[in-house]
DNA sequence: ACTTGACCAGATTTCAAATTTGGTCATACA
DNA sequence: TGTATGACCAAATTTGAAATCTGGTCAAGT
């Protein structure tokens, strides 16, 4: 069954490279059969629909920017930390141009998928932050003046507000200053200090799994 | 000469309406001539073109904003600080239908009139934004750690990053819980324990007077 | 058993005619 | 004499139908 399982990702990766270079609207199915070689009643024994190709695209996206979130967890512990998160988060998001054009050219390139609920349930991703600023509570390592599901609010509009950002930055600064920037922002607003262990990167690491 | 300027603020008292209730696209000359009881050839007499018209009406409605934080800070001189200045901000822009709806709608109110320089400049509110974080910086009412620059960045991404938050906000709170949330946020974010004194206060006022 | 591309209906694009609208200015009026 | 107006025009926008394209199916081929 490797095989198949091979060509459905072989479908991904040239989908997800005339996305970049073209945007949602212009890449057709047969383009996609085209570009990998295949028929396009093939490209349909995979998926239902076109949205739910694209979907599934946009889904290994952000699977592999929050299995970069995993690596960085397991590589250094102090990831778990939310101004460190910020900052890693940030980076693995911008680092993606998939990602990083569903942030600037937001509609051109993702349409009216974003949003939609297909290949990717936003709500599940407030749900997994919510129990990562639970976990983050429960062990001290936020203010404590604020209830979590404040501090989650919080904390996504300011991260929000410095990804949207990005779209009109100019070259007074590099993405990495920006990123320290914004940890520096997130760890005074909320963070308290503390020792992050392994145990805390390895609960985070499986709520973060949670989303692939 | 006053009858001219009653006229002119009549035009643009029925322009925002119209354009609150109908969208930038959708409103004519005629429409605003005709809700003003006047000729069409009298709205020309006042604004060469219709994108300056509108952008008139853009512009008195950020005057009206801004002139409420300068009647803000006169009431109370510690609005001047960073963080009270924020949650004032905030409000006094959500607090106005037509501001309010170009953040909800966007395109749809403001057309492509948002981002052009017709009305309103936005670098010259980028400059009056870095003057007040220069002012606060030399009164050591923010964080000493980052630049001016850096603060200004910063603080921006934070406040737009819960202005647009505002587009899918639940009703798990009210708007003034939001401003005070930015308030907290910004104040542990950005600024530095400190008493405001009147001179502050006008001298703020005084930057801010600039953008009217 | 699996793959394919011809095929079809519905969606999208084209393009020209019809309509609307921004902007002007000769005329009316005070 | 100075101000206001709406008929007027060119340019932009909208409309609508025909032409084209594309998502999705499935009978035929391997």
């Amino acid at each position: 069954m490797t095989p198949r399982t091979d060509r459905e990702t072989k479908i991904l990766d040239v989908a997800a490279d005339l996305l970049v270079r073209h945007g949602y609207r212009r890449v057709t199915i047969d383009d996609v059969a085209g570009a990998a070689g295949i028929g396009k009643g093939t490209v349909y024994l995979h998926w239902k629909t076109r949205e739910e190709l694209f979907g599934a695209v946009f889904a290994r996206e952000i699977s592999a920017a929050v299995a970069d979130m995993v690596a960085a967890l397991r590589a250094d512990p102090a990831v778990a930390l939310l101004h460190r998160f910020a900052a890693e988060f940030f980076l693995a998001i911008l680092r993606r141009p998939l990602l990083y054009g569903m942030v600037i050219g937001d509609v051109q390139m993702w349409g009216k998928l974003v949003g939609s609920e297909v290949g990717y349930d936003g709500g599940r991703h407030n749900a997994v932050m919510a129990s990562y600023m639970d976990v983050l509570a429960v062990r001290g390592l936020v203010r404590k003046d604020l209830a979590p599901p404040e501090l989650t609010y919080a904390f996504q509009s300011v991260f929000e507000g410095f990804i949207y950002a990005e779209r009109e930055v100019g070259s007074e600064s590099t993405r990495d200053e920006r990123a320290r920037l914004l940890s520096t922002t997130v760890e005074s607003a909320f963070s308290r200090p503390g020792i992050p262990d392994d145990a805390l990167a390895d609960e985070v690491a499986v709520l973060l799994s949670g989303l692939v």
